[in-house]
DNA sequence: CACTTTCAATCAAAACCTGTCAAATATTTC
DNA sequence: GAAATATTTGACAGGTTTTGATTGAAAGTG
């Protein structure tokens, strides 16, 4: 097994079970323990898992993170949310999809007086009892792990509703368009897209140039996207080229 | 099991049973009990939980801020739920109601394998990530402090589900039939006993007599009613001659 | 007060991690 | 195509963390 195909493997093992042991890992591949080890420490690095000892836990934004994780919010994430929050207008109207980065817009919008639609289990738990902010939650069944609302009752509710600004996050940027990791959670994604009136994703420069498994739109359906600096001169004339408006956060 | 994963399964069946014993755990995880002590020193020291003699019991900026009552769950209240989770059948699919009753109805159904919906978020918070479960929430407006989704979203999203059995709280009882605190919940309760077969009522005898703001719909609506010990004949009568079964919690 | 249960402290054993190195494999260069 | 170079892999030594057992003290119980 080659490298990439072993890593890939790895990481949708613990994105799957949520934890997974070393010893497990070792025999489910078929690689040296050394080698294991050397994976998981570049897939920490990348941020993608989290290295415990004894394994691996999955880093994302699990509902029950319990202990710092919490503070992994990189420094990244955290500007671009801030950037992507500053777009908002007084009494506006916005609809925030789920993930890390959104949950960190989110997190800018405490005390401001706002509409929110989310289908974020997390954003919901985050915004519920901010007297400021009307908050519409959209429900669906509810996928484990990362605590987004999907599915067929999702998309109806969807389609039910209209805001001014949707924040979005993705799973890959191409050439091709947007990517996510799950079918379900992109055809949800399509009807907020129908539901807002702009289309604002918010993404970490390491998204760009990956795709995942699900494709979702082409470039030419975003207004706008927020990054971080990591983004190349090359990438920002090919989303431009798109009809992107691209906004860096520094 | 991994150290991560040991501390994750802890904490989560603490938050969710609200207090386990050592021993108890030292048989979920089949671990020594020195290293379960040293667990909960490590929980307890982060503040996720408060250890007491024998065991710990959860304390945690619990991800909402709906479930302060938690404490007041009376020992009435818990019989009441027993019984009413005794009624439904495995792989079932329940609607559950939001309130504090029908919150300790979903405490009792954890492990075990169903089709939950709800549109009640501190359910949702207690449910997901339960293995067995399968968890549909009902979106709509959410409101404040009872973390409830109402609403006209809520009401269509109601209609386009089916369950076998609806249990639902109320905040009044008397010969006109069951009474609420709210027009926009009685409206969606409505939607709730449309889309199930049988209507089950949980409720604590002090409601018996006591009429709300929002009329909701007269007694003969209902097929059980769950209550504890306190009803007098006098009620139980009147209930049974409007075709209501009604058990009593003991 | 006697008895039982729970707790904290200690310690050796086991499990795990880091860093290093040589062998194996892939990639580049000529 | 062969040699040179770079990367990846598996093994191992030495150090650190975690674990389970034990013991005496402390806290609850009748």
């Amino acid at each position: 097994m080659i490298l990439d195909e072993r890593r890939h493997n790895i990481l949708q093992t613990i994105e799957t079970q949520g934890f997974v042991s070393l010893q497990s890992l070792v025999e489910l591949v078929g690689a040296s323990e050394s080698t294991i080890r050397r994976d998981l420490e570049y897939l920490d690095r990348i941020g993608q898992i989290r290295r415990t000892r004894g394994g691996a836990s999955f880093t994302g934004d699990s509902l029950t993170g319990f202990d710092e994780r919490r503070g992994q919010a990189t420094a990244e994430k955290q500007a671009v949310a801030r950037v992507a929050a500053g777009l908002i207008q007084p009494g506006e109207a916005v609809l925030l999809d789920g993930g890390t980065t959104t949950l960190e817009v989110a997190r800018q919008l405490v005390g401001r007086a706002l509409h929110v639609v989310t289908n974020s289990l997390p954003i919901v738990n985050l915004l519920a009892n901010q007297p400021e902010i009307e908050l519409i939650q959209i429900g669906g069944y509810l996928f484990p792990k990362t605590g987004v609302a999907l599915g067929p009752l999702a998309v109806s509710a969807l389609s039910q509703i209209h805001v001014r600004r949707l924040f979005m996050s993705v799973g890959g940027i191409t050439e091709q368009g947007l990517f996510n990791t799950n079918t379900l959670l992109v055809e949800t994604e399509r009807q907020m897209m129908l539901s807002a009136e702009e289309v604002v994703v918010v993404t970490d420069s390491s998204k760009l140039g990956h795709s995942a498994l699900a494709h979702l739109c082409p470039l030419q359906k975003v207004h706008q996207l927020v990054v971080d600096q990591g983004i190349t001169d090359e990438w920002r004339k090919i989303l431009e080229d798109a009809g992107v408006k691209v906004l860096v956060a520094s």
